[in-house]
DNA sequence: CGAGTGATTGACTTAGATCAATGACCGTGG
DNA sequence: CCACGGTCATTGATCTAAGTCAATCACTCG
């Protein structure tokens, strides 16, 4: 998020803070712009007619919320916290005005979305394969260091399993598996491959 | 794809056919523009040192490969045909210089992008629900049509198991038992949700 | 009229989910 | 300064939903 955005829309951003439970916006109301979340959890729902509803996403620390409500001109979803949160709105008037005013500023908000987009497919292709080692593998192999060898872990353990939707104890086992077959070592914040040491 | 694309950028695209197995672009060459699958199925691939692979995407008929390529000089991945192939190939040049021509297109684009990371993050939503049944009521909820009851189906069964990350056969299975409770029930190409007939 | 594919159902197996318990560590508030 | 609550990491035992293998029927297409 930070990278592209520019002096000025950054100036026009407006926090807010959410307790459990609340709403941010409702299906139906006016998009005003586009959130960003600086603490804590929240949901983007859609409800179907009998009630029931599907999560569209969840959102947590870093993440940002419905960009392509910056195109739409009301929301298609409810956003709820589901802890306390806290995010950042940057006024969609601003925020269409600098990438208008700023070809640069509007080719880094593309090239950012592309990338997003390449990423979310990669996990989802991820996501299609089913052992669990093989998709601890995929992951080691797009996620690499320059040095290819290592792999640096951002999150916590419980985290990586969540991204590789697997539970936490099946990616512990899954691990400490392939650590006992010299195809992983593990060191504090990062996994080492290869059989060698 | 198509919808967004101007006269100029269709103008100036460039048909190829690949045999199974050819190579479109290999890691380190020069990004000449993007892709859209005509015939067949392609793969992203990224190797390891290790001369492991692991799929980054699989593309299909109506897909676009590497937008992400349109703002970077050179691939990061390889693009192999799993099966006879046409692709279009929409020139880099071509396709950013419009962008800047033209900002209705240029917004277009983002807006088109922004619908698909969303569409992504739904689908890998739908990816961290265990249950099959689960998962297909999550399809089912989203993509309802207006009348809030029926759901067009694109593509075979087999194509939405895929979809959902379910064998067929669990798929069958699935939408039987659901149909036996009375949960749905199935025309030709569509599902009608709802207990009442 | 075969060959190929989708749809469907049956039987069996298994990987991973679930439930549960433990130890290490960390911040914090009395 | 230490006890306590919380979370992460880890391992064990058990269960089950979905994967895998397999067979059948309906269809469409050259």
């Amino acid at each position: 998020m930070r990278e592209w955005l520019s002096a000025a829309v950054r100036a026009g951003a407006i926090d807010r803070s959410l307790s459990t439970g609340q709403v941010l916006f409702r299906t139906g109301n006016k998009t005003i712009g586009l959130y960003e979340v600086l603490k804590g959890k929240l949901r983007l729902v859609r409800h179907d007619r009998s009630g029931r509803q599907a999560i569209l996403q969840s959102a947590s620390v870093g993440d940002t919320l419905a960009e392509a409500s910056l195109f739409a001109s009301t929301y298609h979803c409810d956003a709820i916290a589901t802890t306390e949160a806290l995010v950042r709105l940057y006024p969609k008037a601003i925020l269409l005005a600098e990438l208008k005013r700023e070809p640069k500023l509007a080719q880094a908000f593309t090239a950012m979305l592309a990338q997003q987009v390449m990423g979310l497919r990669t996990q989802l292709e991820r996501r299609n394969i089913h052992s669990a080692r093989d998709r601890v593998r995929h992951y080691l192999a797009v996620n690499v260091g320059a040095d290819g060898r290592t792999v640096a872990l951002s999150g916590t353990l419980k985290d990586l399993a969540v991204d590789l939707g697997l539970t936490h104890e099946a990616l512990y086992r899954t691990l400490a598996g392939m650590e006992a077959d010299g195809e992983i070592k593990r060191a504090d914040r990062a996994i080492k491959i290869g059989r060698t040491v």
